[in-house]
DNA sequence: GCCGTTTTCGGCCCGACTGTTTTCAGTCG
């Protein structure tokens, strides 16, 4: 069985949550998730270190959990795991996704009543057996019902791009009031990761309880699950958890850095504070000695707590303790790519195959955009359900792009193709009509199951034709509706590498493919990458932010990313 | 179980809120 290193984080962070109900140490618990975490964020597979012999050179990888990763390479567990395994129910685990049930919760459940599973902890909670328990009571039974029926309705995550449609006007809604000096978003959503939890709303006010007032009232507000002074939470229509605090204006820097986490790069902060005699809190950083009402060290903006901790500012995209405290500490930060820093946008469709806008209102569009140059890349012949181009009507599709090139001024519309890579990995249009084209956009759009060697040679084959200048979204995945096809990420960046073709960062809302580890894999390689929108409406260039998010996130520098360079600058990097 | 400018032992991030309790444990982020 072939393991990757996000299996080996799984059987980790399994054990930790074990070992938490179980009973056991918390700090042990806290070195497995320590180690799973560094497993999840490694670059390079596991194995590879394990056949270099230094797996204890790895942050929270000590002799024991290396004994742990060499043992279920071999056998595909290890002994803890396998102890912990036989002495808990199966499904356990479920439990603890229950909001209000922690591993403390979960073991007295088991212990007094044998609850192992979901199903077994709703009936237990609709007969009424677990108000009686000890530590337990009538409120939480209902609220683990109730969190039963919300986990079976919603399950996880949501889109980063839907949690910022709702986000948006219950931050503007916050602004708005005459109490609140700042409103932000905070939280994984100001993180830009590409799916979110929860929405969290962080504020400054001298007047707390009126902003609460105002924001359990919102509209699409259902229910109210804590409301304290300082900190709110409710349900949104549609299931979403939104929390929200509120400090005076000088602490605010603390809070919302607080609250954007992650987590992570927090416990690795506060570590870093304690070694010089600090703390950490929502409230600022203080003297680890200071008493109640003694001034804070640092709280009035991000910069000020970072800057107590001698380091430069940290951009949220990158806090997620993959690396980026000590690039700080180097003063090794990447420069981060901005929106504004991209002057074009090379992958869009029109209605001459399934676009909603003709060329020149996606020209004029992009234009009034600030983009300097586009690319329009309508299908190819293949992909007939979005009315692909065949050769001829490519053809009379060029001749109408040079027409709109003669109308309007100030943006070049360059002439392209998205041409589908076929099955066996030949290309859907004839070479030398591709070569005649500025720009050539390959991309999988049929048979997306192949097993992973078939589509890695597929794709790789397309890249090697000479033809391309680009892979578009190159796993194919969509958010919450198609997982990614199988492809081995590490060898299309080689083969990208050499035969001189970038990979895409489509900011379509629903892709985000590459998402941000294999972007990040891909600029440490040295390959450049183009961020495009894939758009199919003139209204869809503003989606390009999705794309710089996750690009922050992968810490590309504008260097990076090749349409941030003038069109000519840009094309001599394909020049072959 | 991991780690080390407090280094091979003794630490390991911090506070808000709920619910079940009469002073605090558990959970969450």
């Amino acid at each position: 069985m072939k393991m990757n290193n996000a299996d080996y984080a799984r059987l980790l962070s399994d054990t930790a949550a074990l070992i938490e109900i179980s009973g056991g140490n918390t700090f042990r618990v806290r070195a497995f998730e320590g180690a799973a975490r560094t497993l999840s964020k490694l670059p390079v597979s596991v194995e590879s270190i394990m056949d270099a012999g230094t797996l204890t050179s790895l942050s929270g990888i000590g002799k024991s959990i290396a004994q742990d990763l060499i043992s279920i390479r071999a056998t595909g567990s290890f002994e803890l795991y396998d102890t912990l395994r036989a002495d808990l129910p199966d499904h356990i685990l479920d439990l603890t996704r229950v909001q209000g049930l922690g591993p403390k919760k979960v073991k007295a459940l088991y212990d007094k009543l044998g609850i192992g599973d979901l199903d077994q902890l709703e009936a237990a909670a609709l007969s009424g057996a677990i108000a009686g328990l000890p530590g337990f009571g009538q409120k939480t039974q209902d609220n683990i019902s109730r969190e039963i029926e919300r986990l079976r309705r919603v399950g996880g995550r949501r889109p980063l791009t839907l949690a910022l449609m709702i986000a948006q006007p219950i931050v503007e809604a916050l602004r708005a009031l005459p109490q609140v000096q700042r409103a932000e978003i905070a939280g994984s959503a100001r993180r830009w990761r590409e799916t979110v939890g929860d929405l969290d709303f962080v504020a400054a006010s001298d007047d707390p309880e009126a902003v609460m007032a105002a924001f359990v009232a919102l509209p699409g507000v259902q229910e109210v699950i804590a409301r304290g002074p300082t900190k709110t939470s409710i349900i949104l229509a549609g299931e979403l958890q939104a929390d929200l605090r509120v400090v005076t204006l000088d602490q605010f820097g603390a809070l919302l850095h607080h609250f954007t986490g992650s987590k992570e790069h927090h416990v690795e902060l506060r570590k870093r504070a304690r070694a010089r005699g600090l703390k950490i809190s929502e409230y600022g950083v203080f003297k680890i000695d200071a008493a109640d009402g003694d001034p804070p060290v640092a709280s009035r903006t991000e910069a000020d707590i970072y800057a107590a901790l001698d380091l430069p500012y940290i951009a949220p995209e990158l806090r997620e303790a993959a690396g980026e405290i000590e690039a700080a500490e180097r003063r090794a930060l990447p420069a981060l790519i901005e929106l504004a820093d991209l002057r074009g946008d090379l992958h869009m469709h029109t209605t001459a195959s399934d676009g909603r806008h003709s060329i020149l209102e996606m020209a004029l569009a992009a234009r009034a955009f600030g983009h300097t140059y586009i690319v329009i890349t309508d299908h190819s012949q293949s992909s007939t359900i979005a009315n692909g181009l065949d050769p001829a009507r490519l053809r009379q599709h060029m001749l109408d792009i040079d027409a709109v090139n003669a109308q309007i001024d100030g943006i070049e519309v360059k002439k392209g193709i998205e041409v589908d890579i076929l099955k066996d990995g030949s290309l859907d249009l004839p070479d030398d009509l591709l070569d005649e084209l500025d720009f050539v956009i390959a991309s999988v759009h049929s048979n997306m199951r192949q097993d992973r060697d078939t589509m890695t040679a597929r794709v790789l084959r397309a890249v090697e034709s000479g033809h391309v200048h680009a892979i578009g979204h190159p796993t194919g995945r969509l958010l919450g509706q198609r997982d990614p096809f199988d492809i081995d990420i590490e060898a299309l960046i080689q083969a990208c590498l050499k035969h001189r073709v970038a990979l895409e960062i489509n900011a379509g809302a629903g892709r985000l493919d590459l998402k941000d580890e294999h972007a990040r894999l891909a600029a440490q390689a040295g390959l450049p990458l183009v961020i495009n929108t894939d758009t199919h409406s003139a209204e869809g260039f503003a989606q390009l932010a999705f794309g710089v998010g996750v690009a922050r996130r992968a810490w590309l520098e504008p260097r990076q990313v090749l349409n941030t360079l003038p069109w000519d600058d840009m094309m001599a990097w394909f020049a072959r």
